[in-house]
DNA sequence: TATTGTTATACTCTATAACTATA
DNA sequence: TATAGTTATAGAGTATAACAATA
């Protein structure tokens, strides 16, 4: 029996839990119709407005790829394209009330199907967790840093 | 402000923690042509003979889905497919040397490019956070559960 | 009859390449 | 010239339906 490095089982850990939540995530966005990249796109629009450039490069997805994920949403009226008025050339992606009412019920199926999980230990962990959490974690796309004023989108 | 729920704030940094480890894997199987689900899959290979029913159950996936993966795996030489003496309907999967080294070279890579993150807290509290999460997590397909010995395959 | 797996079909996701408009 | 975005195209991932073989 080796005695295990902390970073493999730490790195274990992290990978079983990243494929137990995004089965979750998967199977509660399939549900509504919408793929993990476009749940993960609803959840990014609740507080911040990006342009589609700001939206691929943070996902990590070519601006091809983000052309079509976002015009099948916005055929769905979950979301709008605006215009930047600093940059012509610019879109920003907005969410609309519908779309924000359909990340806020996903979100709250996702807490419920992971309370099984997360009831597993008591809230002093569940706070320690997350606690030890965080600091592994990348920093967001940052909240509506462009434009300063809300864009008017086209409805 | 509000005090945040413990559950809430779990759950939202087991969500983004998971979106970040799966980045991570989604990156390094495109660098070797494989897609997530196939790197998952392989991974699951390594210490099981799964049948494809199990591996279809296991991920959430339809049977029809498991083929075409399977399929496009093997064309590959990363696994291969056997029978099952106890019931001549059934498909074992296998993975192949190949594949395994491959697999192996992966894991060794999300371990490196996880660092920096996992690097970020100490080796004690590595270990702790390992501890708390292993809870949470759901069991994983049983160990070659199927069949008692191990299996001919189709090279 | 029920289960295991494959095939045919259709749609989404994804990247590459070529294009337009603006900076 | 370089950047932002769209469109055309092609391959992989996915599910549904229909099917063959076995239980």
């Amino acid at each position: 029996m080796v005695p295990e490095d902390s970073t493999d089982v730490l790195v274990d850990g992290l990978v079983r839990s990243a494929f137990q939540v995004m089965g979750v995530l998967t199977r509660i966005g399939a549900e509504h119709d919408l793929s993990l990249t476009q749940l993960r796109v609803l959840g990014i629009l609740r507080d911040r407005q990006p342009r589609m450039s700001d939206l691929a490069a943070f996902l990590g997805l070519d601006k091809s790829t983000m052309s079509g994920l976002i015009a099948r949403a916005e055929r769905r009226g979950l979301l709008t394209r605006g215009t930047s008025p600093e940059d012509k050339r610019a879109v920003v992606v907005l969410i609309t009330d519908a779309g924000r009412d359909l990340t806020r019920r996903m979100y709250e199926e996702a807490r419920g199907a992971l309370a099984p999980a997360t009831g597993r230990i008591g809230p002093e962990q569940r706070r320690h967790l997350a606690q030890l959490l965080e600091p592994l974690l990348s920093p967001p796309l940052p909240a509506a840093p462009r434009p300063e004023r809300p864009v008017r989108g086209t409805p």
